[in-house]
DNA sequence: ACGAAACATGAATACTGATTCATGTTTCAT
DNA sequence: ATGAAACATGAATCAGTATTCATGTTTCGT
């Protein structure tokens, strides 16, 4: 059977139209970008369709060949935060033996990532709103990846011991705390001091 | 000149009415905590004056009659959860010398009151996308404090060097995604495990 | 007791903006 | 070349809902 039959081959959602042609693919891709930068902006409540479409430079109804609802542009966006970010980490911390030096490298590739793409970083905020269900979907399928990791460390003797899932929310926290003083609260500092400071943190605690 | 002239006190917002009476206090009250049980559920936007008057059992006029807009509610209950939030830790934590004594009995003050007002909690992530200005000030507030705190502990040697400024914030995204995790993520662990797992990450870091 | 201020009502207003649709235009396999 | 499928258009529809207002009712100081 192969890629199986007809339009089938979707297990999780049913997209408004996977386009069919080159000029198609575009226009689509223009429509998310366009959402992604309107959105990002000004909040998906005070992003409307035409907001979005004439900053793709398309007509109004040209958006719902591709979307079945406004909020579907809105998930899309979310899964695609998800996937650049993990794989943006996943690539930051290759070959990384010590897992106390993957966890800095970690966080410096993050907040990289948020300060290329201050857009992404609100929608996923703001997806706990719009769409709940993504937004549970990418913190628990991160927290599931740092749940591993930190278990593997563990064992080998990396870290100390203590409960993973506590801690990996904890991790997660910092960082998402510290991507968020950076973008939302413009802080001037540099990323490597940040990371500096939180990994002296993170390894060692406050204990004197 | 004591409580200066006229109506006039407000050196910050304008707000919709002051009652004047016991009846009108009861009524301001009645519509407050509706809002706050009616957007916390359902979301700011999902929210509408309708829901949150008939919640409270007054007409849906009355509402104007006390807030100016529909945002001028939630930016109230910001603030008061901004408040809440404050004096419950300072309370819990009161009196105790030690930094690290105190981050651990400031965080399980924290769970315990998420856990106890979980509509707040939303509402004030909902601010980035609502109110902006009352979800910065909420946050600055609070890192303000803690940055003190911290500063004082440094200069005390109860805890190591360290940049104050992130790590307050490293910190404050400690408590925020365990809390979360708590609420948003329904997790089954107890406070008390989650507190302890998470100090001796605060106190002592990762390393083995 | 009485009148003015405070409080309460709920129907009417006014506007926004997501979604649909009837009608073209472009692409591409044959 | 040609017709069917894909793509594009933008005006019209349609529903929801924040806010206003004209009209009562209650409270409270005197």
């Amino acid at each position: 059977m192969g890629k199986s039959a007809g339009q089938a081959e979707a297990h999780r959602q049913a997209p408004g139209n996977q386009p069919k042609t080159a000029r198609g693919e575009a226009t689509r891709k223009a429509i998310l970008g366009a959402a992604e930068r309107v959105i990002g902006a000004k909040g998906y409540n005070d992003a409307s369709i035409g907001h979005i479409t004439s900053e793709a430079g398309v007509a109004q109804g040209t958006f719902y060949i591709y979307f079945k609802t406004k909020e579907e542009v809105f998930s899309e966006l979310v899964l695609e935060m998800g996937r650049l970010v993990r794989h943006t980490i996943a690539e930051a911390t290759q070959g990384i033996e010590n897992r106390l030096d993957a966890e800095k490298a970690g966080l410096q590739a993050f907040l990289e990532f948020v300060r290329a793409h201050p857009d992404l970083y609100r929608i996923v905020q703001e997806a706990l709103f719009v769409d709940p269900n993504a937004y549970h979907e990418y913190y628990v399928t991160f927290a599931d990846g740092y749940c591993s990791g930190l278990s593997a460390a563990e064992k080998a003797g990396q870290i100390s011991k203590g409960d993973v899932e506590t801690r990996a929310w904890a991790l997660m926290g910092i960082a998402r705390a510290l991507g968020e003083q950076l973008i939302v609260f413009k802080s001037e500092k540099s990323i490597g001091e940040i990371v500096d400071t939180a990994y002296d943190l993170i390894a060692n605690g406050l204990k004197p």
